[in-house]
DNA sequence: ATGATCGCCGAACGACCTTCGGCGGATCTG
DNA sequence: CAGATCCGCCGAAGGTCGTTCGGCGATCAT
């Protein structure tokens, strides 16, 4: 991960799909050179894939909600089978698993806040190992799409108070 | 949006950088159709964009949260002002503007609780428009990628409790 | 039945991706 | 300090791909 590593990586996750020739370019490299590195990065797990981003409301899904879950009993089980359950869901768009009061929660996108209604008591409320289901509305998401190494910290006071 | 098109999204999803040959092939038509469709696609604004998906482990931020913070005063400028400049961290995967008792919540991938202590002790307690601030630690987070038209529900009992 | 319209197709051209051998700088060793 | 080794970058070439455009068939309205 050096700085050419890092302007690639920035490019790629603005836009995915320009070629590697205007990849190349941008970041200073002849065109060889930014497909290496590129293939690097996937090997290397850091790029876990290339994806288009789909706007809900676009499909129209304009209400967005974030519902929290607590499960009984509290097992791995339990919880990694609702989350597997919830993301299979059409209308999930992402799922948390937390600590907290609440289990999960998950993200989803749906037409209507009748639609929502319908969701959680048909769907969510019915099942017997969720024990209590809160109901949020979003009324905004936005998602940066310009993950790279953190800067460096060395030097600032990161002693622990036990420490 | 015909099923050429929710089957085309759904593979853009899945992988963004398959050639237009391929995407052509397993949906069935010619490249120049598959092509056309992608680009109305696009420009009908369900396509949003095409994305590297980047692994925050492998880059070191082994620690994920959600921050939940309360803003007073509760003004669209400066909820707002929290968003964006929340989504323009480093440390930020995603933001959310809701209804309840709290007003935005971030998801942060951080490269440890250290980091995550001082994150929100040194950068975000001390905002004076931040009148509470509570993080969630997250232990999983699942992204499903296969957004499409949801199933349509004409026929069932959709009437509201007032209709 | 007839005309128009829309979407799909297929070929051709230009650009691109991908590979491979070689070169230069940096590192290690004696 | 000198020599050898290694790693990464480069540049050309071949095969593949994206993109355009004219034409065809189906569908719908008149």
């Amino acid at each position: 991960m050096d700085a050419l590593d890092e302007a690639i990586l920035r490019r790629l996750q603005r836009d995915g799909r320009q070629t590697n020739r205007e990849l190349a370019d941008a970041v200073g490299v002849a065109p060889s050179t930014a497909l290496e590195r590129t293939r690097a990065l996937r090997a290397r797990g850091v790029i876990t894939g290339f994806h288009a981003t789909v706007d809900p409301s676009a499909l129209g899904r304009e209400v967005q909600a974030l519902i929290s879950i607590r499960i009984r009993p509290q097992s791995r089980e339990a919880i990694e089978n609702v989350r597997d359950s919830m993301a299979a869901l059409p209308e999930t768009l992402g799922v948390f698993v937390v600590t907290g009061n609440e289990d999960v929660l998950v993200h989803v996108a749906v037409p209507s806040t009748r639609y929502l209604r319908d969701f959680v008591l048909d769907r969510l409320a019915r099942r017997k190992e969720f024990v209590d289901v809160r109901t949020t509305v979003v009324f905004d998401y936005v998602q940066p799409r310009e993950q790279s190494e953190l800067p460096d910290t060395t030097g600032r006071d990161h002693r622990t108070s036990s420490g």
